[in-house]
DNA sequence: TCTATGCTTAGACTTATTCTAAATACAGAA
DNA sequence: TTCTGTATTTAGAATAAGTCTAAGCATAGA
């Protein structure tokens, strides 16, 4: 399936120029949830003129900003880019570092969907939300 | 309930000297989830001596490879500390930005064990583990 | 064609973290 | 005790990710 990164950006409220369509189709294009260098590292060359670091940074801050891809943190520190917006968790393989996407579903049958071939040595689980009420302790 | 820092950093195999002693005492004392510089901060002053930013880093190094701390991340790229090792999950208040520890249960009970004071906006898992069998796509 | 706005660029800057080299501390051997 | 090797700490240099700046470029619309 070719994607149309055109109408992709478009609707989102991108306008797509022509250093916004390479990353983005890069972006589209993976599964390797890569690192903004990685990014730049094989855009930079699929372009007649040259780009710029800061291009890739505003870029993938604007895809994120508008919806169209999404950032994940899987070692501490360490910022991926990943276009798969779809409702989904990671599973990061611990020899190789690669991180799988795998999709969502009651958490409580992710060991079950996961089948066989994954062995789970941990998992975290973060949540994004509102406290109400102001009696949380820190 | 006043901790044996002392023992506690013993037993993992590292050396209690004065610097690590009060950094741990303070990762122990809150709840915070501070990041390194916030643990720099509240500890220099301490001490009879002047602490370096590098003692910091190596001791929160040295504190999560023996397996005293963990780090945790929940905003793209900030680094926080955590020396509550039992089994939890993170509740990240998108208002305030604090984290908040929620103990570990099965998954699909956490909404029901977190109860009406915390409203979820998304939560997201990430599992380590290991591929068998070599045939999952990256 | 003119102009305003937005986009891109190179490089400077900032910030978090690691590295380096020298000084200190100190446990154990003698 | 003193000696001595190893670990620790320190200040500051170095690195790396990411942001900012200022100038040039592109282009949509008047
Ligand atoms: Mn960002
Ligand atoms: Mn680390
Ligand atoms: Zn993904
Ligand atoms: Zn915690």
């Amino acid at each position: 399936m070719k994607h149309n990164v055109e109408e992709l950006l478009s609707t989102h409220g991108v306008k797509p120029t022509p250093q916004r369509m390479v990353i983005a189709e890069y972006l589209l294009s993976t599964h390797s949830h890569p690192t903004a260098d990685d990014v730049f590292q094989a855009v930079k060359g699929k372009l007649p003129v040259s780009l710029s670091r800061a291009t890739v940074y505003n870029t993938l801050n604007a895809l994120v900003a508008k919806g169209v891809i999404q950032e994940v943190t899987t070692e501490a520190g360490r910022v991926r880019y990943d276009a798969n917006m779809s409702d989904h968790h990671h599973f990061v393989d611990i020899e190789t570092g690669n991180v799988i996407d795998i999709p969502a579903g009651t958490l409580n049958q992710i060991k079950l969907e996961l089948g066989d071939q994954y062995k789970i040595r941990s998992f975290h689980v973060t949540i994004f939300g509102e406290v109400v009420g102001g009696k949380a302790k820190e």
